[in-house]
DNA sequence: GTTTATTTGGAATGAATATTTCCTTTGGGT
DNA sequence: ACCCAAAGGAAATATTCATTCCAAATAAAC
């Protein structure tokens, strides 16, 4: 019989990484290739038959079999309840959430409840305080537009990569508008009518941005403002806003609620962009 | 024979939701016992056998084979592959995922409100999930370092954005990791021992996350990551990870509690380096 | 270059598990 | 109160799947 590892193996996925890397040189080459297969690969492992995997991973079964054993399982369905566990997204152990809870049960909040709490509270007034109607209006523009113009900047960044990936991936046609100052204004006035401005922008509001709303709305050129606020310099009368407030916890204010709006718009506006789609080939 | 539905029963997990709650009435007892089991622990039914699951619902095996079958799966084995696909985060084109929502969006409640639902669900579960200590020990790793290099792709974008723009507003260098694949490679081994990076990877995860982990651990630089499953191979045992699920509403995932943790994570690394830089002054 | 130990593939085996069948129970209608 | 149809349970059956074993191939040692 071959080496086998006597010692208990590891119960845990986190664990069997680590194991994996140290003894990865002393394994045959059949091995190697599943080690490296299942350590890119673990849901495959833990959902898939030996037979399904063993052809995927382009090794014979039984070869799937000595790899556990070699470890130290009993068998391959032992090594595999272990990526299954992994998988159930277990909690973590209750001594570990006694004990976050016993500190933050004497003294103040934990850091990570504050601002949980915070995201709940502004993600439950997001829902109260914008309307269906107008996220539909907003939508309608984008859908129809040529081509998506995206702006912002400082904090409204990360909204602006995420509703150009999420746009982009829905098949409506975007691009960011960024880059130095100056340049923008002449982009700005790049823009047709038939083209919609989507200017995402947070207090203190940078000129920049309100800069490329102002041009947009002299061009005849519709925009689709997303702030915090109506007061805003970006939300004017004669466009379609959506406002989104995030609570603050001592000075910081988070992303979540206007992450979660900005989901919205973007799949609202898939939407409405497939129906039409469809209305034009019928 | 029972009345068994003809139809082709749905093949995605976001398309049976709707189809149980439509038809719940109809069941007989055990079977509803069943669906509302179902639709409330998904990864049991994908993961455990029938024997194990009837058990937990405490039903009969034959009750569960049943009810596959009066959804119109040829017998619980099929229908389990259903659930298992929804939990292998792999993916339904986009295309797909508009479609599934046109044919739920009867159901009373707007886009909105399934958002946001689901972003408060989110949340929720990653204030029970995240250990405060694990959130303290991967702040403590980037305080220290003597430059944060952030990386991230696809939807893990904006959070790279955002924690980028939160550090470096907080006092912590840091700077993003991005352009060409090869070009990667090569930044990657430019990073000192003393640096650390923070890598954000949802699933599918992309190659090049992870490339750069595997090259950073080899050259013993820390590595914090920000992941939505212990599985996913940018977790490991030797770095501090981070992990954030994302609710799904038909086949979309925001990144609402993503953000909060991004934030959390951020604001925990200036205050520990701020306790630093006290202690070096001292 | 021959012999010996390891590794590997493939078929045979046996265990685990889903599925079916049959019989009992329940509930609704006449 | 009786009958009939639908539902439920338990055990028999069939299938799928992991595991084992052995022979062939490969690599290592002498």
């Amino acid at each position: 019989m071959t080496k086998v590892i006597q010692v208990a193996p590891p119960r845990v996925f986190s664990e069997l990484k680590p194991w994996l890397q140290d003894h990865y040189q002393d394994l045959p080459k059949r091995l190697q290739s599943v080690a490296v297969f299942a350590m890119h690969n673990p849901e495959v492992i833990a959902l898939n038959t030996v037979a399904s995997i063993s052809e995927q991973v382009g090794v014979t079964p039984s070869a799937m079999v000595r790899f556990a054993k070699s470890i130290g399982y009993q068998g391959f369905s032992d090594m595999q309840t272990v990526f299954q566990e992994s998988m159930r997204h277990m909690p973590q152990p209750y001594a570990e959430r006694l004990n976050s809870m016993q500190r933050s049960a004497g003294r103040e909040q934990t850091v990570l409840s504050q601002f949980t709490q915070a995201a709940a509270e502004s993600i439950a007034r997001l829902e109260q305080n914008v309307a269906e109607s107008a996220l539909l209006r907003a939508s309608e523009q984008l859908a129809q537009a040529r081509m998506v113009y995206i702006a912002g900047q400082g904090r409204a960044e990360p909204v602006v990569t995420y509703l150009h990936y999420t746009l982009v991936k829905l098949g409506v046609q975007s691009v960011i508008l960024s880059g130095m100052h100056h340049s923008m204004a002449d982009k700005a006035r790049m823009l047709k009518t038939d083209d919609v401005l989507l200017a995402i922008s947070f207090s203190p509001y940078t000129a920049n941005t309100r800069e490329l709303v102002d041009i947009c709305l002299l061009n005849k050129t519709k925009v689709v403002a997303l702030t915090d606020s109506t007061l805003s310099p970006i939300a004017r009368a004669d466009d379609y806003h959506l406002e989104v407030l995030e609570e603050e916890v001592s000075g910081f204010r988070g992303l979540s609620a206007t992450m979660c709006l900005a989901l919205c718009l973007a799949v609202e506006t898939g939407r409405v962009r497939a129906e039409l789609d469809e209305k034009l080939n019928a």
